[in-house]
DNA sequence: GTTATTGCTGAGGTTACCTCACGGTGTGGT
DNA sequence: ACCACACCGTGAGGTAACCTCAGCAATAAC
């Protein structure tokens, strides 16, 4: 009951999660990137100018923290900071256009990649997988 | 598209995993232990005599790494280290009463969280969902 | 017009990893 | 019997990703 053949479902989520984020870690492995620096580009991308404790806040880190994530982004010259013409002690972050296209890349790596593993469910199981995991995750 | 009603079911998978890890840090927080260590001491309560490289393989870090959480494992009393007898070279890992004691008392705690946290689906959900997992963790 | 609060960042610390090098030990070849 | 080689655990030292705390500007509240 150890290896393989476990029943219990927290283990069964833990695990297909866990290979997730492993595909998901190699499949960045072109772009240089970590997971967390690439969710933090996806939040500033879908913003338009994201203040620092905005993205802190989605990537659930301190704010000094967020500043450290911002810089690693503005030295790749993937974002930049703009001050914000409303609140002049607010910084804005905004994609650069190269950041912009690594983004689209990315989002399209792991839109297939996710078709890969999820694919080889049958559609159906794929509904009902989403249905169930959606009353879980309220 | 974004916050709530994703149909993305990567992010559901991760969603839930994040639920559940979470809970789990919050489950163990009476006996102070972090989920790796907590961790770690399974491993060492299941094999009888774990080597350091042994532990290492089934945390997935390196050797190295294996031995501080060992160091730390010991230093609250929850396991020793004894030297094997059939490789003078080799550290046998071997749970102390105490460390079995709470082991146990933890893997209780956590089958009850468990319970609740998936107990809330239909007992046909529950075992549709085990299925599709298990197919998917292959 | 003070006073409190907010937004960001420098300084410095912690945690959990890592690699590299080393001494003690086992092993296979000649 | 010997030697080269591989392997076990750990000291030394490094890195990445967090954190708290203090401080400076700017805004908000009274």
């Amino acid at each position: 009951m150890r290896d393989d053949g476990t029943t219990d479902l927290g283990d069964l989520v833990m695990r297909v999660a866990r290979v997730q984020r492993r595909r998901f870690r190699d499949l960045l492995e072109p772009w240089d990137l970590s997971p967390h620096h690439a969710r933090a580009l996806m939040v500033i991308c879908a913003g338009d100018g994201v203040r620092l404790s905005d993205l802190a806040e989605r990537l659930r880190i301190a704010p000094r923290s967020a500043t450290e994530v911002a810089d690693a982004l503005q030295e790749r010259g993937l974002i930049e900071r703009t001050p914000d013409p409303g609140d002049r002690r607010a910084v804005l972050l905004r994609a650069t256009d190269e950041g912009r296209r690594i983004r689209e890349e990315i989002s399209a790596a792991r839109t297939a990649d996710s078709a890969e593993l999820y694919g080889r469910l049958p559609a159906e199981d794929q509904e009902t997988l989403a249905r169930i995991l959606r009353a879980l995750a309220d």
